[in-house]
RNA sequence: GCCGAAGUGGCGGAAUUGGCAGACGCGCUGGCUUCAGGUGCCAGUGGCCUAUUACGGUCGUGGGGGUUCGAGUCCCCCCUUCGGCACCA
């Protein structure tokens, strides 16, 4: 019999080798003039995302649909989907994608309906100002930049339903924006208000509180300020709770978790109303009503309405002064001067309501202090410098009284301030109770007297949702020449973007859409005239429910058909980068909420689980003098780096970007190793949670297992499996697969490799069926070079949906096992014994084995170990 | 300051419930193959001491304490890095 060449037992698998065998080695899929002794991952890849693309491979069936299959499960695997950037991609993009691709294709070999889709979160800024820059239109500039990003993707052979693709930017996905927009109106959540609100003059928009960090444009970093404009809000305030209360049951990263809470900042408490000698009043929220009889002055936000009807005349101008410097003071100013504490007395009294009139404490002189923001509470608040830092600093710097009015526990004195637990003290009623329960105590007797009432507060406010720009959803809302607003009929939707050639705000300052006048103006069959709302919405509107258009793209009917929605409803994995923390996952939880309250969605939360995938660092250089150099021109030499011209330079660790001149292509990286070699590297990296830099060097090292991979099926199969091999193999399966449930990527691959390693130490074969099963074992990450292995085995069709490989439980049960020895906690000995051997054999053997070291002492005491991870220690004197 | 995550070889990183620290990969060292090699293969590779035909000892997971027969893993204190929040009453 002629040696076994790599595929001749082809017909175990699939009857006879495929078409155009000219060379008995290799039949089946040799591409002209290419040799096959090489591992031609170019050529390998191309051909396969080919036949992908050609066979609709990854196409994901919804109920109803030819080839759905009812009985399986299904499983939702989401990618944040990317603002398709000029740029186009970098190496740290794939990584989160690699993640859920490999997690795709492994629950398909599971058998489960996977639903994987990608699409464009297209609306935004660049665009629409590269528009103004150049005149392009920024459709334009959109398409061709999905284009880029497109194949980019493709080409690294993701399997996505790419019939299922979206952009944002599509009228006939952002009509369906504006139908959710129309539902937020119809149930109140959608108002107009004139509010303080962050204006950018370089991006000349408006942005939400969470696009603004320390007073700049968090794109960009151009410089905010706060000015009243008339806007659109969202009251996602009216779901804060919510929101904070569903996060318990996700599978989300604590920090995620605790980042959303801290934002949604519920605090418990209560408001009191205060009287001002001499009429009007205000009320007061506060989370320590237990402390009022320790109340000894108020203070007002400077933008509180009341100041100036309270102020005294004698107060007026410095009142005033205070007021205007506040105005001026940005949020970044008032916050670097946060250490000074600041503030005006109004010359007016509030009334302690605890104190009768003549008491010393009964008035409480009325401040006004930039340390109260108007935003939160209702921007009065009652201060006790016994029990808050803050208004104590406030009462030393101005010499207002202190009563301390908690007593810690086990204090001998009374602390000036306390804000920790402990007993009441001058406070009347209260006294000797714990502050626990002096606070219900207090809100009772405040309720009981119609003067105060418990009350929670949230530091959440509501979604600042209109933006100046062209490049947005438009409104579906009209405005009536009374100032009525009524909604676009659902029928007319899409509101679309009017066609533009100045994308630049109009004259008159109104935003660019304003320029469109013919589209702006509406006449209604009773020939009234309505202007359309020339604002348009943020761009976390397309992305706060994308994920629900992926279920049913290309229904032009509805958003979504419910059935469909409920197979696949909610998102089993989403995985994103972390960055997106707060904004985006707030926005969206609040949608689907509301969605949820309509009845249009069969989950009250839109992501089971959530992943945060690391960042993918690179280094760059910099000379002697701190100047960047570019990578290309720096020469890596053992641990020295060197410019071409010899000079040594500092290598730094840094965030991918074009200013460090650091960002690697995966381009670069496919056409010298294949996009195999690119997602092997990726998902070998570290855990996906990880950050860490792309070093250049690494990748070699998994390019270098694929070709011995490759070698391995082209040195021929065996005729019969090696009972050695299968008992590897088996358990390769199992750990790949435990690994995989757990996203262990890189430890899936330390496992496959070990596999290989034994296999070729050995200079053993695979047989043919061994062969095929740790080819779908490498399916989900070198999924081109599994399929020509598959193929050239003999398989007719992908192996994308082959299942996965059976364990035998009774194969990973090794026949004998290694028993360290210890002495006092010290390895002293290994004793090979049977997987059976008994706690008394494994002492017996033990003690022999370590005999040397238990001579001439007492033994105390023996631990023995059996189990999986057996061991002995000898306690000894 | 508060909250969250993390700190393990020269590097990226492994290590179910506490049970052989350093899997796997890179790099490095030595050797082989090759006309050549940014190739392939084999062997070695935490530090120190000792041995030198195999062995052995000792230290070692940011630092210091503790619990335990046994700690990278649990508890307390501290340091560092990263991310977030920051006068939120």
């Amino acid at each position: 019999m002629p040696p076994l060449s790599p595929w001749s037992a082809a017909e175990d698998f699939r009857g006879a080798p495929a078409a155009g065998a000219e060379s008995a080695k290799i039949p089946g899929f040799r591409p002209p003039g290419t040799d096959m002794s090489r591992y031609d991952f170019t050529a390998i890849e191309a051909r396969w995302q080919q036949r992908w693309q050609a066979e609709k491979t990854f196409r994901a069936p919804n109920p109803g649909d030819e080839g759905f299959d009812p009985a399986k499960p299904k499983f939702y695997v989401l990618d944040m989907f990317p603002y398709p950037s000029g740029a186009g991609l970098h190496v740290g993009h794939p990584k989160g994608y690699t993640a859920t691709d490999i997690v795709a294709r492994y629950k398909r070999h599971r058998g489960f309906q996977v639903l994987h889709p990608m699409g464009w979160d297209a609306f935004g800024l660049p665009a629409e100002q590269y528009a103004v820059q150049t005149g392009t239109h920024p459709a334009a500039t959109t398409a061709k930049n999905i284009e880029m990003f497109r194949s980019q993707l493709q080409a690294l052979g993701f399997s996505y339903d790419w019939e299922r693709e979206l952009s944002t930017t599509d009228a006939g996905y952002y009509k369906w924006t504006q139908w959710i927009f129309q539902k937020l109106y119809e149930r109140g959540l959608a108002y107009e208000s004139e509010v303080p609100v962050w204006w950018c003059q370089a991006l000349s928009t408006v942005l939400a509180n969470e696009e603004v960090i320390d007073g700049k444009s968090e794109r960009g970093g151009h410089p905010c300020v706060k000015r009243p404009l008339r806007q659109w809000m969202l009251r996602i305030t009216d779901y804060a709770e919510r929101l904070l209360a569903d996060l318990e049951g996700l599978d989300w990263p604590d920090s995620v978790k605790a980042m959303q809470r801290e934002w949604i900042g519920r605090s418990e408490g209560a408001e009191i109303d205060f009287e001002i000698e001499g009429g009007a009043g205000f009320t007061a929220f506060t989370t320590r009503p237990d402390t009022l009889f320790g109340a000894t002055f108020c203070v007002l936000s400077p933008e509180h309405p009341l100041v100036d009807q309270v102020t005294g005349a004698g107060q007026r101008a410095a009142v005033a002064a205070y007021r205007e410097e506040a105005a001026r003071k940005t949020e970044l100013e008032r916050a670097e001067l946060q250490k000074d504490k600041t503030g005006v007395f109004t010359g007016a009294y509030a009334l302690n309501p605890v104190y009768q009139d003549g008491h010393p404490l009964r008035r409480m002189p009325i401040w006004v202090a930039d340390y109260v923001l108007m935003s939160y509470g209702s921007g009065a608040i009652m201060c006790v410098p016994g029990g808050d830092e803050r208004d104590h600093e406030f009462a030393l710097k101005f010499g207002l009284p202190t009563v301390p009015v908690v007593r810690p526990e086990e204090a001998e004195e009374l602390p000036a301030c306390w804000t920790g637990a402990g007993w009441m003290v001058n406070s009347g009623f209260l006294d000797g109770m714990a502050v626990e329960q002096s606070k219900p105590a207090m809100t009772a007797w405040l309720e009981e007297r119609g003067i105060g009432r418990a009350k929670v507060t949230y530091r959440l406010r509501d979604w600042l949702f209109s933006r100046q720009r062209y490049w947005g959803e438009p409104f579906p809302l009209l405005h009536g020449p009374d100032g009525e607003v009524e909604l676009v009929p659902t029928e007319d939707l899409p509101v679309s973007l009017p066609e533009l050639d100045d994308f630049t705000p109009s004259p008159s300052g109104d935003p660019p859409l304003a320029r469109a006048k013919d589209w702006v103006r509406v006449v209604d069959a009773d020939g009234k005239v309505w202007r359309r709302e020339t604002n348009s919405m943020p761009q976390w509107a397309g992305s706060c429910w994308y994920y629900l258009r992926f279920l049913d793209p290309g229904n032009d009917t509805a958003a979504w058909d419910p059935e469909i929605e409920r197979y696949w409803m909610p998102v089993d994995l989403y995985v994103g980068g972390a960055e997106h923390a707060v904004l985006h996952l707030l926005y969206a939880r609040f949608w689907h909420k509301v969605l949820f309250d309509c009845g249009l969605v069969s989950t009250d939360e839109p992501f089971r689980k959530l992943v945060n995938q690391g960042m993918v660092l690179s280094f760059a250089y910099r000379d002697q003098r701190g100047a960047l150099v570019p990578v290309q021109d720096v020469e890596v030499d053992g641990d020295s780096c060197r410019r071409k011209d010899g000079e040594l330079v500092e290598r730094i660790v840094a965030k991918m970007s074009k200013a460090l001149r650091n960002v690697v292509n995966p381009d670069d990286v496919v056409a010298e190793y294949g996009a195999d070699t690119l997602r092997l590297y990726e998902a070998f990296m570290g855990p996906v949670t990880a950050s860490a830099p792309w070093n250049p060097r690494d990748l070699p090292g998994v390019h270098r297992f694929l070709q011995r991979v490759w070698r391995l099926y082209l040195a021929g199969v065996a005729e019969a499996a090696d009972a050695e091999v299968e008992r590897a193999l088996h358990r390769c399966v199992a750990k790949v697969g435990d690994d995989l449930e757990q996203l262990g990527f890189n430890t899936a691959l330390a496992a496959m490799m070990e596999f290989v390693n034994l296999v070729t130490k050995k200079e053993a074969r695979l047989s043919p069926d061994q062969a095929m099963r740790f080819a779908v074992l490498l399916e989900p990450f070198a999924p081109h070079l599994a399929e020509e292995l598959a193929a050239g085995l003999g398989r007719a069709e992908s192996l994308a949906l082959a299942p996965w490989p059976a364990v035998d439980a009774a194969l990973l049960v090794e026949d004998t096992i290694e028993v360290p020895v210890q002495v006092n906690g010290k390895l002293r000995a290994r004793l090979q014994l049977a997987a059976d051997a008994d706690s008394g054999e494994m002492e017996r053997a033990a003690r022999e084995a370590a005999a040397a070291h238990l001579e001439g002492v007492e033994v105390r005491k023996v631990i023995v170990v059996p189990g999986p991870r057996p061991m002995v220690n000898f306690v000894v004197v």
